[in-house]
DNA sequence: CCAGGCCAAATTGTATACAATCCTGGTTCG
DNA sequence: CGAACCAGGATTGTATACAATTTGGCCTGG
């Protein structure tokens, strides 16, 4: 995508994730064209691109609407994930290389750290997740299939939007982490049903962490 | 999507799934422009939309490219089929409707009498699959989630790219239609693990005609 | 007072003009 | 002779003008 598309989806979408444009509420070209600074073609195209990626609504010749949520909504994704990363997890155990492994390890060991040190839990929480996300996406390398990597892709883009309407609490968060490391000892072990079990159980926490609320 | 940009969406993707523009073929919008009868924004807005649906490859400034798929793309696309069709095989067991299930009861009966009538192969080839897609669709319903539905849909439309390249025989066709006997009857039962193994087995048995040839 | 229709303003869809980028062929310099 | 390079033509990206459609309110007739 090129500069002025992708600055407009990135722009556009920001507002959306950040609670800026409340679900359900109508995004008008016209005021989008202002606040991106570009015209309306790339506008329009990022439009396309965010109703592919169901953030937005579209409908014929009247225009997008942002997506709202139910609870029935992010249970779905999360099964869908489940299911999902389940399977990248039993395929990367037979495929995922010691490169793969030591990156994995890497992460995990970080993650220790930032859970041991001792800054705010709120920047423990960003660090933590963004290593979290490092530690996911080097299983659905190792899995190998480009169509499930962009799947779960999607999946996770989706699930951001939840992200900012709730606060993750260090401890829920610290509690979970045991999973990482069994999930990289059934990788070793190349135990293909247990590392689907224990992703499926990774992904089911942070679910039920969601919808009982921290 | 709007009358110009769908026109131009259809007509492009007829003229891949053809095989009229070869894979790794570049399409060219001027070219495009001429085919479909509109100018260039809705046919770049159809190229975007295809590329979301994995049928071409845009690289910046670069035009597009139709995508050449691998045997092992064809092959982890019916493993991940399998998987998603299954799971919507068993929550579709657990909530199926008395009148969904009439449908696909009729669905099947109808596949019989095609299957037992006198028309020519290529023909009965043809009500068949499309009558197979309507007991899936019942199925993909049933299942009660609009996020699968459509992951469904966009697996199933990359499918159709080798649907024209191979011919389906009609003895193959009729050799698996006893799993959509089995199918109903699991659903009846509201057995959901036998509803996702026999699912399962029915979309590996459709990639193993597929891979090893009808 | 309300139903229905109709016009005007707002908004989205499409066409086209213009800008930026990429590819190709020939040319020059080492 | 080969590699870097520099037009200029081809192609895609962006802006804007114009067309089609929808929306909302006003008016009229029942």
């Amino acid at each position: 995508m090129s500069k002025a598309s992708e600055h407009a989806y990135r722009t556009i979408r920001e507002s959306i994730l950040s609670g800026e444009f409340a679900p359900n509420s109508r995004l008008k070209e016209a005021e989008l064209v202002e606040r991106v600074g570009f015209s309306r073609t790339p506008v329009r195209e990022a439009l396309r691109r965010l109703a592919a990626e169901d953030f937005i609504l579209l409908n014929r010749n009247q225009g997008a609407q942002v997506k709202a949520w139910t609870m029935d909504d992010i249970d779905d994704l999360y099964q869908l994930r489940a299911l999902l990363e389940g399977y990248a997890a039993g395929r990367a155990a037979e495929h995922i290389s010691l490169i793969q492994l030591d990156n994995m390890q890497l992460s995990i060991n970080k993650m220790d750290d930032v859970l041991s040190c001792n800054a705010t839990n709120e920047k423990k929480v960003e660090d933590f997740l963004e290593l979290n996300q490092a530690v996911h996406t080097v299983v659905w390398q190792a899995a190998g299939s480009e169509r499930l990597q962009s799947m779960l892709g999607l999946l996770i883009e989706q699930a951001l939007v939840i992200k900012t309407a709730r606060q993750y609490s260090i401890e829920r968060i610290a509690r979970s982490h045991h999973h990482h490391g069994e999930l990289l000892a059934s990788l070793k072990a190349r135990d293909v049903l247990w590392a689907e079990s224990i992703m499926r159980s990774h992904i089911h926490a942070a679910r039920d962490a969601l919808l009982t609320g921290d």
